[in-house]
DNA sequence: ATGTGTGAAGTGCTTCACAGCG
DNA sequence: CGCTGTGAAGCACTTCACACAT
């Protein structure tokens, strides 16, 4: 059953599958050449039918009675996910938070090349983070991001200066940006937005931890 | 209706509520005092139902024919979530992301307090993030976390010493933990895991722009 | 035997639409 | 009138359970 033409895929998928791919390569890192949705699940903490259809929505991995090859399973998720071709990633802001995801390992892994950091600070532009990435001022976005065809923008700036970062993103034609920063941007219909909001994830946990006080057990999430 | 006694409230809703509340506060800032959930909705890109059902899960806020109170809002949010009270968290790793974190407006604001990070290089154990947090060795992690009453753990440390990390978290009687490692880490029952990936994200963004480049338009995501 | 792939059932979340209150 | 609060409908995601392939 494999996937064409604008069938819609849920995002929920997709970012496990990101997970599972994780999990595979550390699997294939051990040595394990086959592996059923049952260990897989049991391992990492997924369910086996979760982790099947997953799968089954972009094709047929697996073999009745045995499980996944490892190795195979791994490339066609690659494959599947887009990470085959390397995707240009520009990070604006280079503060605290710009500076580690540009160090972080999982952003200029496979997949992704962080082409360069941007900032308007004088004593920031001119430097380059410790992967040795470039900060570049602010103004030089779009003859960057059309150059090098940067596919995704990472805002890392304070809430007040978000909204500004996704026009210049936006102007720059960058087709989908990822904001880090705690606001709610506007940006052109034809970009995509995914909001990470840090402070949202302490706060449902303080929800979890005022509620218990209150009354009964905890409870355990899941992705 | 306001929830008593164990009632299970989604995440999905208590993460909104945080997000709501950071809106009331900027309108606060800007002088409004009351507000329609249809306004609300228009102006930070949410759906006005969505808004009143969320709300209606904790009591009735809102004045029918006119709307709600900002300002008794934003306090009836702050109390719901548990930020009335101070909640003391830990940064287990010095690292870029723990330093970031530990700097990141949204960590050390109002309702969370940032007790202390915690590492094993010499290089860092003595030092302090630029908020004034101290970096402590992490065989003091127990003392600490019991003297001070720390309620969540960050875990900001490579995927190899992430487990490691929780295991030291769990042992310190810390009652939540909120994982930033791409790893998926076993915990004891009693305690509430949170993961935060970063990488799934840029991923699932890549998939996007993958099915994107073989069909059709674009898609914007909410929350 | 074993474990996938999958319709069907189950569960949870969101949107609709309107009664009822101010 | 305008807007909340809310049952009911609609939609989406997950789990179940089993036919079927190896």
């Amino acid at each position: 059953m494999s996937r064409r033409r604008g069938e819609k895929v849920s995002d929920l998928t997709t970012q496990r599958l990101s997970l599972y791919l994780r999990c595979l390569e550390e699997l294939d890192r051990q040595g394990t050449d086959t592996i059923s949705s049952q260990h897989l699940a049991d391992r990492f903490h997924f369910s086996s039918a979760q982790i099947r259809k997953d799968l089954a929505t972009f094709g047929e991995f697996g073999v009745r009675g045995v499980g996944y090859s490892v190795g195979k399973l791994k490339v066609s998720l690659i494959r599947i996910l887009g990470l085959d071709r390397e995707v240009g990633v520009v990070i604006v802001g280079a503060g605290n938070l710009g500076m580690a995801l540009a160090d972080y390992g999982g952003f200029n892994q496979k997949g992704f090349r962080i082409v360069a950091l941007f900032d308007v600070a004088p004593g920031k532009v001119g430097g380059a983070s410790r992967s040795g990435a470039p900060i570049l001022h602010l103004s030089r976005l779009g003859e960057v991001a059309s150059g090098q065809k940067v596919q995704i923008a990472v805002v890392a700036v304070p809430a007040a200066a978000a909204q500004s970062a996704a026009d210049a993103a936006a102007g720059a034609g960058i087709p989908a940006l990822l904001n880090f920063a705690p606001a709610r941007l506007r940006v052109p219909p034809s970009m995509t937005l995914r909001n990470v909001d840090l402070r949202t994830q302490m706060v449902s946990l303080a929800y979890r931890l005022a509620a218990t006080r209150r009354s009964a057990g905890p409870r355990r999430d899941h992705l």
